[in-house]
DNA sequence: CGAAATTTCTAAATCGTTTTAGATTTACAA
DNA sequence: TTGTAAATCTAAAACGATTTAGAAATTTCG
């Protein structure tokens, strides 16, 4: 547990530099009253040490907040499961003092960055993360620091800290039981990637139970529920010629799902006749438009407002009793 | 113009109740060295002039930030024209000092409740809007009140305001003309809800195409585009059964033409032959599904970054030349 | 009644930044 | 050399809230 860094602040430099505060910030701001010498030294001291304003300070003395607000109805019928995450936590911070500020990530950029940031620099009071890996950095980092967080999906670390999760072990389980129960005997695992705590979850809850039902269970290769929706239509129609191609496909979301419906339906097969489809869902849709396809619903709205309001309390009382859910699969 | 009200402070309260400003902190905060009297005085004032704490101030003095961070992955794979414009324009703010944050709205609240507190309270320094009405109140206000702000979507009054829209008028030409080329003679546009702008626009774009073309073209009723879906699936079977039967469907989301394909296919007809659907999309999806779906590509992504950078161009100067974009259909 | 204890309030300092006004130094011309 | 102008820098105040220490008023009790 170590000492929360405290930041840099203009004191810092003016300190360093042996300059006045206000000329610090005026050499900073870059004013025509500041000598030029005076001004590298100010801005390599800076750079050197991180430097970067308080928020607060800048607020309270300019009136500027550097925020920008979307603002955002509600939307009922949103089938992807971030956008309700994002809903549906933002509305739990209603009636609180709280804010719910987005922080993107790039998939070229440290995951660790956005975090360190907001730990160091205090920009938000908690943290809500998603997509972990099982031994990810980032709730390392929020452990060592002590920092208020809570995660949507389980670590290693999980027994330890906040979190919300869809039992994704069950979800395979009670997936390639049925399917096993409908006579398929060859079932397909469109996996998210491995790199994800719930993707081994997910292996894990389909082996074992492809080994007590006396089936046969594989993991597809070369694409995950995260890859682009052509590549996987693409994948599934190619299993679909080989020889001992699946009967039964278990996929990790309702996009997939659908991909896969397109790969089976263009190479000419037809659903629960030649296999059986079984994928979760954000908001009931696959099972209207196909029928057939079985599936189990992931309460992204539930997930959304549980994180929020567990972080929210690890703010007020980091002693308070950890809140922890695993969600029960329910038969859509 | 209106001059923009000045937030009252502790300060305020502390001149109007004649007691020291530390002293209606405590009261306000419930300390128990306030007398019972005072306390009830100091919380009926803040009460009746509507105090609230000024957050730079708070979080100065107690380094607490009352912010909540949601740390996202940015997805490449999103259906949702929402989840889109929240990653696209946080997205944009990446390297600016401001950030995102989502003022979530409910369909039971006043949509002006949540501007009007964010202008007020100066949360923010700049404001996004989508879903808007012909004369959006919301944007009367902000135009009045001089606030910085763009749109998703035109108004009344979009000639004075920044925005980026798509154009559904041409949108809507282009699908009754390529419906009509195909031989479709009855065509239904299953239209967004009357009260959003971009609905009137893009009824009249099909309407004006229909007369041009010589087809029949009507507005679905009893449901819009964001009818629950399963009710869209419903009112797109019935309307095949009926004596004039449309042989051509406009939809206006990838999720209501999905709904859409539901009703169809559940009716027992076939696509591109008894029937044509024309859709709106956010992502190439629906083409791929079905290829016979035609569809225009609505380019959610750019609509957030445009709009991001809009606002900080109006927040850093309210005379910069408007900023505005109506984005040209491209058939998929 | 007067001293001590208690209740209720206020003064002052602080968080970090920016702005305004003024001070100091340097450079230049007379 | 000296006075003036220009170039640099600093002191002080302010934004709004909270906290700590202490002052004033009230109550309690011997």
């Amino acid at each position: 547990m170590t000492e929360r860094k405290q930041a840099p602040t203009l004191k810092t430099i003016s300190q360093m530099t042996g300059l006045a505060v206000p000329t610090v910030s005026r050499a900073l701001s870059g004013a025509t009253d500041i000598g030029e010498k005076t001004r590298q030294r100010v801005r390599s001291v800076a750079a050197e040490i991180g430097y970067v304003p308080n928020r607060a300070g800048v607020r309270l003395r300019t009136g500027r907040s550097y925020v920008i607000s979307l603002v955002l109805p509600t939307e009922s019928d949103v089938m992807n499961v971030t956008a309700r995450l994002i809903n549906s936590s933002a509305s739990a911070l209603r009636g609180s003092r709280y804010h719910l500020t987005i922080t993107p990530v790039f998939p070229d950029e440290d995951p660790m960055k956005a975090v360190r940031t907001i730990v160091e620099t205090r920009t938000a009071d908690g943290v809500i993360l998603n997509q972990l890996a099982p031994e990810d950095p980032r709730v390392r980092y929020l452990m060592d620091q002590n920092f208020p967080f809570a995660t949507h999906g389980r670590t290693k670390w999980s027994a330890q800290h906040d979190y919300f999760d869809f039992d994704n072990y069950a979800y395979a389980r009670l997936a390639v039981q049925r399917l096993a129960a409908k006579g398929r005997r060859n079932i397909a695992l469109l996996a998210p990637p491995r790199e994800q705590f719930y993707a081994l979850e997910m292996i894990r809850g389909a082996q074992e139970a492809a080994e007590l039902a006396g089936v046969a269970m594989r993991v597809m290769d070369g694409v995950t529920s995260d890859t682009p929706t052509d590549l996987i239509e693409k994948a599934v129609a190619e299993a679909q010629t080989s020889h001992d191609r699946p009967d039964g496909i278990i996929t990790a979301s309702s996009a997939a799902c659908m991909a896969a419906v397109i790969g089976i339906e263009n190479a000419g097969l037809t659903l629960g006749r030649d296999l059986d489809l079984y994928s979760k869902e954000a908001i009931p849709f696959l099972e209207r438009f196909r029928p057939q396809i079985l599936t189990q619903f992931e309460d992204a709205w539930a997930a959304g407002s549980f994180l929020a309001e567990a972080v929210l309390k690890r703010i007020e009382d980091p002693q308070a009793p950890l809140r922890q859910k695993l969600d029960v699969p329910r038969e859509g």
